[in-house]
RNA sequence: UGAGACGGCUAAACAAUCGCGGUGCUUUAGUGCUGAGGAAAGUCCGGGCUCCAUAGGAUAAAGUGCCAGAUAACGUCUGGGAGGCGUGAGCCUACGGAAAGUGCAGCAGAAAAUAAACCGCCUAGUUUGAUUUGUUCGGCUUGGUAAGGGUGAAAUGGUGCGGUAAGAGCGCACCGCGCGGUUGGUAACAAGCGUGGCAUGGUAAACCCCACUUGGAGCAAGACCAAAUAGGAGGGCAGCUUGUGGUAACACAGGCAGGUGUGAUCCGCACCGUCCUCGGGUAGGUCGCUUGAGGCGUAUGGUGACAUACGUCCCAGAUGAAUGAUUGUUCUCGACAGAACCCGGCUUAUGGCCGUCUCAGCUU
């Protein structure tokens, strides 16, 4: 489910495409353990207050979760961006959606 | 009812489904238990813990600063004293030293520190002045005077009476202040007695002096396991052949091989044993990591902070970092905000509820 420690961080990184916009920047790769993997990070230098970043973690991985089967064996980042504190929660979700969409195209591909 | 002071409690509730971090049990898919705060925050103090060090003394630097107690410790807390603010409940205070030394004080004002005569008040002298001819007023000179005016945050004790030419601690009373006993109190301090005739202006959140405290760095502390790579130590085995020495193991000398680089290739040139173990410690992993100056209850001691005894409970432990989503019901429609080694405080942010007390108004 999650990713964990830069061995498995450093190839998304590394090789990721990316797709972006409303306030996050989305990276994805395909692995070999047959389910998708989800990693986040998102600044300190972005959102001040732990809570707030806390939020919005939980909004991505309540969508992550709903689009969980619909996702190849994928590994996914997603970072954060400056704009991202303009964006209210149902926006977030909206362009998550969006997000997720573009990565099941590109890897039935 | 309004305004206010102090203290305490709480952090929407319940149910279902799907998920997340720990952890146990069967066993690889289920299931049980459990899972953020009063400030988890700011990182401002104090400890524990860890390593470096061995800290005995002195200096520097920083901090603290009425007294007594609590505590592991504190700059925290409790009780008391003093001063100040408020009608009051209550609240606030870096609250040691200015007769060790140095420095500082704008404007105003005559003068701001070895005090000082601007206006004024008073004595004496003087007079081409005025004049109601006076023991008057004015001018000038000489002294005396800090009572009055004015300036200032502050002007060398305050008020009153006596006293005096006018004044003045010059004298007296009371208040304040200094010094010395006495009494009460552990002490800070208070009360009262005697005495001095009034001294030491302010500023120490200016330097400074005095007393006390502090070794440094921090869980990315630190301990352990440990791929790879370079270098290090030890050991085993080290191609073929000729000669010499030796019984032999082996040693020495020569020749031929092997690998890598250069280059299209050959020659040439340059470089090179191999395996194991130890040590080392990188990536990575494990521990540190939650049972603790612990919570709750009762009793006892203490004005209280708190201490002691007994009983009882186990209450997050992540590491790109866990609490959410959906649905239903109810209400007052939900603030500030997320553990990261652990405790004790302080400070700041913030929704709601309750109690006690004070002042004002109204009713009885």
């Amino acid at each position: 489910m999650r990713l964990s420690g830069p061995s498995q961080y450093g190839p998304v990184f590394k090789n990721g495409t990316h797709t972006g916009g409303g306030g996050l920047t989305v990276l994805f790769v395909k692995n070999s353990v047959g389910h998708p993997r989800l990693g986040l990070a998102i600044a300190k230098k972005h959102i001040k207050f732990a809570t707030g970043r806390n939020k919005i973690k939980r909004i991505i991985r309540a969508s992550f979760q709903a689009r969980q089967s619909q996702l190849g064996s994928v590994d996914v980042v997603v970072l954060s961006r400056k704009e991202i504190t303009k964006r209210s929660a149902a926006q977030l979700q909206s362009t998550l959606d969006k997000h997720w969409q573009t990565v099941i195209t590109q890897w039935e591909k």
